[in-house]
RNA sequence: GCAGAGGUACCCGAGUGGUCAAAGGGGCAGGGCUUAGGACCCUGUGACGUAGGUCUUCGAGCGUUCGAAUCGCUCCCUCUGCACCA
């Protein structure tokens, strides 16, 4: 059989069609004993690429390992629409974007098609369809497809609702101003790297300003803007443009000077603002007086060019010790002010500005470019190894990464600064206008900071599986961190409406969070057994809880599919999800559910990438369409490319060349095992029990590699190890057709998570049941034969000691004399193990004590404590395993000899094989007294 | 800003105290099978070695240990996630 007319397309096509009208792959409640796995289910607003299919791929295969043992699994799936991303698209696709357009033609949307994605709904059904048809099915998923769910639709909404209502109850619901993105025309828009709602400006961040009132001698306030309060003690000067206008304003009764986009900036953050309508120029306010808030020192107005009008307030406060910017300003002017050191650092000097300015050769305002370096550095430097000095008097000593805070509070709160939030670059909404910073004064969150919640949950992540382990040392960690999150917004994006506050909607990530439990109605609301009216709070509590009463028969089956199949035993996602996703996954359950329903499990797995570690995308190239590359490699091939080609825990890079090894490694293991098949019979012997005990022992090891998600172990096992083993047990000469049929069997059984379909052929040679739902034989009751195991292996060691005396000889051999060791080196082999065992340890004297009570070995007693002198020092090398290898009995003189034919065909030459033992012994050369235990004395002639 | 990962032979990548000159794969070289082959099989792939051995090696340096790729410290370098994006 020629492994290139192996026809995966068909193969695939016929076994997934089976699966499918058998529906094998629904959920039913039968062995009591169940699993529950799932994804971070994807959105659905674009094609996938090769990158997503693997951690799907892992799911697949877990869910299939459990079924194969036994298991009743609850493997469903879904799709996150809530948000803006399938707005997005639809508005790329009404205002006929050509890239979206082109590429929705090249995945063969038509026309008619294309022109219904300008709805959003239309975008999410779409997309749906096309990753159930052509990513799921295709790669032979046995996702419970009649449970799939939107979180746009009716009966989720109705499941978010109740969550919030519960969330509300435990007082998770909280209410506090909240300063947002948000255009004057289009409402709330989200700043964020994929840009869907701005045109410019995604990597923006919010800064946090303290505005500084610095008051001048008739009382107006000149508010000058900082990141850096605790640096007040070090002010020498304002900077003001004389070149700008600026206007007086009324903020709470009192009368601020600031530039005019501050003014509409404050006005969207602040209460009480009033534009007075009079205009200042900045030049009459330069040399001026003002006040230093907190100490009440004054010092002069200058003239500062620099002085951005667009940036924060538009006036500047100068601290010429620590901000770079400030001392190359105020020496340019001349002016006779002395910097005043207020930060104690190590290695900046007496004035750091002027430290660093000079290490990087500064000498004017322009250089902007070493300037920002100049500042970061300094503040770096500041920030974690200084602190206040003798100037700040009360604050003196204190670290400066601890007083931030401090200075700033004790500002606000003696009324003399306010906050003033924003972004670190221009911000520009899809519509063209600017986005803002605005206050909402009300905004509903999630309260995630609350302590009870953060500890129950950290309890609980104590008692779950968590792949990799190091991610369950980092989350409790991330839930510290994790502050409350606002919940809802207004303005155009799917999702459940709020419960609390008309026309706003809850925020996408709030609303995916317990979801995993509404896979257990999805099914009757698919189904249409249960009507949308009917899922009130009574229904969820109910089915959930067992609160109440049932209403009619569907309930109380519903609950009872509840209480089967909750918790989740694994939530499986991609690393994107380790610091917002499955925290709050967490912590919802914790908040709502009871103990026992709480998550089993996480599993994170990392990403492929392009090379070069880039992110996939389409448009740098070189990533394959999931349908393109399904059809050029095969889904097996890729299935097993994504579990074996690297740890789950590592990023791996797409490369077509590997996958092609990965297609060729199926088609040859579909050819081999054809092979194996067609074997006319031998008789049994030693090889078939030795092949026989390798099968079990795989078995027992494959399981267990599956069982601990161990995936890529399981795979390495089952498609480089075990062919192996075959080939050498064809080698020995085996070929009884019942051994192979055996070892086939359950080799066909291991492979069948990773590759289904190749598996289903195969088996269906010899069967007419499938492999995906048969049971794997059960690990107490397999056999093996330690003796037969430790049997070849004493074989195969030998040949690599022959091998190697050739090689380094030369010699072509004509005879090969096998020397096995002495009865009395065994003894006082198993002697010093089992001393070893006993006391963990082993000194040549207790060994020497012992041999000597046995009368046999004192006859030699010299030969024997040269030995035992020698065997000290290895028995503690040796592991459990070479410990059972030695411990085995097996009669190597006898085991050799029955392989005598075999070792002659090997190294063409004849072969004689004696004990050291033996009194009819040939020994030219007198090498058997280097005869040891498994490791028998070679002579070559 | 907050957090995380990692540097292993020509390459990818296992390996977290002795089984380690270091799995597996790829590449390369030689041989086999073949009309041919990008398919497959075997052998070799740190150095030295006419007896199964010895020596050097896991980013750099120091240390702990009878023993270190593995543990500790210092340094250098690379990468990643998150911040109403799911």
């Amino acid at each position: 059989m020629n492994p290139q007319n192996y026809n995966y397309i068909n193969i695939e096509s016929k076994w997934q069609q089976q699966w499918y009208n058998e529906k094998i792959y629904e959920a039913n409640k039968k062995t009591n004993k169940k699993f529950f796995i799932h994804f971070a289910y994807p959105g659905v607003s674009g094609y996938l690429h090769v990158g997503h299919m693997r951690g799907f791929t892992y799911c697949d295969i877990i869910a299939r390992a459990k079924r194969m043992q036994g298991y009743d699994v609850l493997f469903p799936a879904g799709f996150h629409a809530s948000g803006i991303p399938s707005i997005g698209f639809a508005k790329k696709v009404e205002r006929k974007d050509p890239k979206t357009i082109a590429m929705l033609k090249e995945y063969g949307c038509d026309e008619q098609c294309i022109s219904n994605l300008t709805d959003p709904k239309n975008v999410v059904s779409y997309f749906s369809d096309v990753y159930v048809e052509d990513y799921w099915k295709k790669f032979g998923f046995l996702i419970d497809y009649s449970r799939i769910m939107s979180t746009i639709s009716p009966g989720y909404k109705q499941f978010i609702k109740w969550q919030f209502q519960k969330l509300y109850e435990k007082n998770l619901l909280i209410q506090k101003p909240h300063f947002a993105p948000f255009c004057s025309k289009c409402g709330p828009v989200a700043v964020d790297k994929s840009e869907t709602d701005i045109s410019q400006g995604g990597n923006a961040e919010i800064m946090e300003f303290t505005v500084i009132k610095f008051k001048l001698s008739d009382g107006t306030i000149l508010p000058a803007a900082t990141l850096r309060p605790e640096t007040i003690f070090g002010v020498t000067n304002m900077w003001i443009n004389p070149t700008v206008t600026y206007k007086k304003i009324h903020i709470n009764n009192e009368t601020w000077i600031v530039s005019k986009s501050a003014f509409e900036k404050l006005n969207y953050q602040h209460d009480n603002i009033k534009d007075l309508n009079e205009t200042i120029p900045g030049s009459s306010l330069i040399h001026e007086q003002v006040t230093i808030p907190l100490i009440n020192r004054k010092v002069p107005v200058l003239s500062g060019p620099f002085a951005d009008p667009d940036v924060a307030t538009g006036i500047v406060m100068s601290v010429p010790a620590h901000a770079p910017y400030d001392y190359i300003a105020l020496k340019e002017t001349k002016e006779p002010i002395e910097p005043i050191t207020i930060i104690d650092v190590k290695d900046l000097g007496e004035n750091p500005a002027k430290t660093v300015c000079e290490q990087l050769n500064i000498s004017s305002q322009s250089e902007t470019t070493k300037l920002e370096e100049a500042t970061d550095l300094v503040y770096k430097k500041e920030f974690h190894t200084g602190s206040l000095n003798q100037e700040c008097k009360e604050y003196a000593g204190i670290k400066i990464a601890e007083i931030k805070d401090t200075v700033k509070n004790k500002l606000i709160e003696s009324n003399l600064a306010v906050q003033l939030r924003e972004f670190s670059e221009d911000v520009i909404c899809r519509c063209g206008e600017h986005v803002v910073i605005k206050k909402i004064p009300d905004q509903w969150f999630v309260q995630y900071s609350n302590q009870k919640l953060t500890d129950e949950s950290k309890e609980h992540i104590a008692s779950m599986h968590i792949f990799p382990e190091k991610y369950k040392e980092e989350l409790p960690g991330i839930l510290d961190w994790f502050d409350d999150r606002a919940c809802i917004r207004k303005g155009s994006w799917l999702g459940t409406e709020f419960p609390f506050k008309q026309g706003w909607i809850i925020e996408p990530i709030s609303d995916s969070t317990l979801y995993p439990a509404y896979y257990l109605l999805s099914k009757y609301v698919n189904e249409k057994k249960i009507n949308i009216d009917e899922m009130t709070t009574e229904f969820f509590d109910y089915v959930f809880f067992g609160n109440g009463e049932a209403k009619n028969e569907i309930w109380e089956e519903i609950r009872k599919d509840c209480a089967y199949w909750y918790p989740v035993d694994i939530n499986l996602g991609g690393k994107e999800h380790k610091t917002v996703h499955f925290p709050v996954f967490i912590m919802n359950h914790v908040a709502i559910m009871p103990p026992e329903k709480r998550p089993q499990g996480i599993f994170v797995h990392w990403w492929v990438t392009q090379k070069g570690k880039e992110k996939i995308s389409k448009s740098k190239g070189g990533a394959e369409h999931v349908a393109e590359a399904a059809e050029l490699y095969g889904i097996d091939a890729m299935r097993l490319y994504y579990t074996h080609v690297g740890s789950p825990f590592v990023d791996i890079e797409w490369d077509a060349k590997i996958v092609t090894k990965y297609k060729n490694k199926v088609a040859n293991i579909y050819k081999f095992i054809n092979q194996l098949l067609s074997i006319n019979s031998e008789p049994k012997n030693q090889i078939d029990t030795w092949l026989e005990s390798k099968t079990n022992e795989y078995l027992s090891k494959v399981t267990y590699a599956y069982n601990n998600f161990d995936l890529r172990v399981a795979a390495n096992t089952i498609f480089y190890e075990i062919p192996q083993d075959i080939n050498w047990y064809i080698k020995r000469g085996g070929g009884n057709k019942n051994t192979i049929k055996t070892c086939v069997n359950a080799w066909l059984q291991l492979m069948t998570p990773i590759t289904p379909h190749l598996s289903e052929e195969l088996w269906n040679i010899t069967h007419d049941t499938l492999v995906s739902t048969s049971i794997l034989p059960d690990e107490k009751r397999l056999k093996i034969s330690e003796s037969h195991v430790a049997g070849e292996k004493l074989v195969s060691n030998l040949i690599d000691d022959i091998q190697e005396i050739l090689n380094v000889t030369k010699i072509k051999p004509q005879r090969i004399i096998i020397y096995t060791a002495p009865n009395w080196k065994h003894m006082v082999v198993h002697k010093a193990i089992n001393l070893s065992e006993e006391n963990g340890s082993l000194n040549m004297g207790q060994l020497m004590k012992s041999i000597m009570t046995n009368p046999d070995l004192k006859k030699q007693a010299k030969q024997v404590s040269k030995y035992a002198g020698k065997l000290t020092g290895e028995i503690k090398k040796l592991n459990e395993k070479d410990i059972t290898y030695y411990q085995t009995n097996i009669d190597e003189t006898k085991y050799l000899t029955e392989s005598k034919s075999f070792f002659e065909s090997l190294f063409n030459c004849s072969i004689e094989i004696y004990s050291a033992d033996d009194s009819s012994i040939n020994d030219p050369k007198q090498k058997s007294r280097f005869a040891e235990p498994r490791r028998p004395a070679i002579y070559v002639e």
